[in-house]
DNA sequence: AGAAACCATGAAAGCGCTTACTTGGCCTAC
DNA sequence: GTAGGCCAAGTAAGCGCTTTCATGGTTTCT
């Protein structure tokens, strides 16, 4: 069998509570021993048994991510500052990826099972009433990211802010038939993005019309935030007897398949039509697409730190951090007046 | 405190031996206890504790996925390959994604330390002795995922294969003067593309001039896969006297940014210069990137079973498998002779 | 009816580690 | 010289669960 404290103990002629003591760099053990543990420790090749450890010291050195799948550049972004943040602790990450938002509640009460993790980040998933409470009777603290609720701690993006952002942005550049590209309804984000958006419509006095609001049907783990919505809301938006003049679409993927049915209907961006997205991936930037930049690296990396004070300090009230999302101008938008350009 | 076994089993007025063994479907236990016991634990909301059931049962129902990283596209389609095989079982995974090659060791050590994990999955990391000692020492079984060592299963690509595909395929279009982007030669799977273009060209009777072969300096964790090595790649090749008619890359991001670099130069593809990448990203489709595709969630997902073959059969001989890579033509290398078409 | 076989259940020994409590040697202080 | 303190080290009791072995009650067979 492998090899364990009382190999060590037997070989170094102490107790195995020495060297568990040794071990744990406790302070009351002669520098003669401990020098003498080490080594035998050393030479045995031992590796603390990580389970063990876990039971006797009632933690996990844990943490448990529930994500809606990963495929998805903001998951993998939000998931990298979280492992980032992780790396300089004694903490390792456990990930729950679902593809089905059904899938994401037996996910997550696989994540916080007792003596699973330490903590468990759930990421952009709105917690039902049943949800909640479940977290709640868990002993395991629990981050929101990308989601809110009064309960938890929680790290965010004010979407409506950045549908407003966006919106004015294309407003103010002169363009009047704004059209918006939903993700599904489903989405709270996406109902924050739209609520922006009408707020921005209303205070430049215009009012909205039914037609320029193209909704995804999708209702998988993507919720609408695919390529293919994108293309296919874009399709029908220029077949709109009054076509708009710019569109929103709730992220850039979407933004990417409009901008596509945007190329083979021969027209460009921003020339016959200005294209703002929301979300600021790799790609947009190659492609030149104006966006809204959620910060969704540093997201992850508060949700740890978040997580980290709870473990601290258990009784510490509900903390909420909303980032602002900041607009990001590139090639798509500019103003009707500019001459076109495309990349 | 939490409720345990040994609650379930007082209310129950049975022992925790009979508890334990109806919680793990014994089939000795009379069907009234059976009932009593789960009707016990499900009104005391019980769930068993991860951490003590692991020491019992000297398992803990989780796979470590070691990669290099988490922002690349290729690892995100593995490790959703991994997730998709896992879920059907009983398995959770934990993913240790480092920036550095030098923290890979680090990694590797804390998802094979004992008690961690029932299983290790490498990704794309050639492993040096001490490596290889390593883990054959330690009793948790690995395999390995897009890379090789005959004393571990393996599942990874034939990327020499992949070389000579691409670059046949821009011969047979008519190019002549074929040019290769590389990553960093520390990638082994780079070197091997490079040897399947080597020998292509010579096959096709062609002299490899050192020229056309260009080579990033990157020797970070990305090893070169980026869109600004294939970007400043392809600005050298250009600005070469006699410069290239077609160009192969060693990955689509790289080819992405050689795209980029074209198409700034005023140039497009495949009328002015053919391209082809390799490992079909999502992007490479959008942008109608001709190129060769690694299955890389398929990968993932048989990495997986070949894990649970062998923690079914410790016994059994490693087992590799090698997926032919398979050419992918899109936009960007239409012969010379084809109308020019961009997208 | 009594032995054999069977089966549901309980007692208890771990799994490998941590830690409160105890012990005993040695030093200091009166 | 002895009481009091201090401190390194040991003893043993968990942590919550699994599993072997023992036990006693029932059934079955002759």
């Amino acid at each position: 069998m492998s090899v364990t404290i009382y190999d060590i103990a037997d070989r170094a002629g102490v107790s195995i509570a020495t060297v568990s003591r040794v071990l744990n760099r406790h302070p009351r053990v002669s520098e003669k021993t401990r020098a003498r543990v080490f080594s035998v420790a050393e030479e045995l090749g031992y590796q603390p048994h990580v389970s063990a450890r876990s039971l006797a010291r009632q933690n996990t050195q844990l943490v448990a991510a529930v994500v809606p799948m990963m495929t998805s550049y903001f998951f993998m972004e939000v998931i990298r500052g979280i492992q980032d943040r992780l790396a300089s602790s004694e903490y390792d990450l456990l990930v729950y990826a679902s593809r089905s938002m059904e899938a994401m509640d037996d996910q997550m009460r696989r994540a916080a099972q007792k003596g699973r993790a330490d903590g468990v980040l759930v990421c952009s998933t709105p917690l039902d009433d049943r949800q909640v409470d479940y977290l709640s009777s868990v002993d395991v603290p629990c981050v929101l990211v990308d989601a809110f609720h009064g309960a938890f701690d929680s790290v965010s993006v004010d979407n409506r802010r950045g549908g407003y952002v966006a919106t004015q942005h294309l407003l103010a550049q002169g363009y009047r038939r704004v059209a918006l590209i939903m993700a599904h309804p489903h989405s709270v984000p996406a109902r924050d993005r739209r609520e922006g958006y009408e707020t921005a419509l209303a205070e430049a006095g215009l009012d909205l019309d039914p037609q320029l609001v193209h909704t995804s049907a999708d209702d998988d783990t993507m919720h609408g935030y695919t390529r293919e919505s994108g293309y296919t809301a874009m399709n029908a938006l220029l077949a709109l007897p009054d076509p708009p003049d710019a569109v929103f679409a709730a992220s850039d993927v979407q933004a990417l398949g409009a901008l596509k049915a945007l190329r083979e209907a021969g027209l460009r961006a921003p020339s016959d039509l200005a294209l703002c997205g929301f979300d600021d991936i790799r790609t947009s930037a190659y492609v030149g697409l104006s966006t809204v930049r959620q910060p969704m690296y540093e997201m992850g990396k508060l949700a740890v730190e978040k997580l980290r004070r709870r473990l601290d300090q258990p009784d510490l009230p509900p903390s909420h951090t909303s980032f602002a999302p900041r607009l990001v101008m590139r090639e798509t938008t500019a103003s009707p007046g500019d001459a076109p350009r495309d990349d």
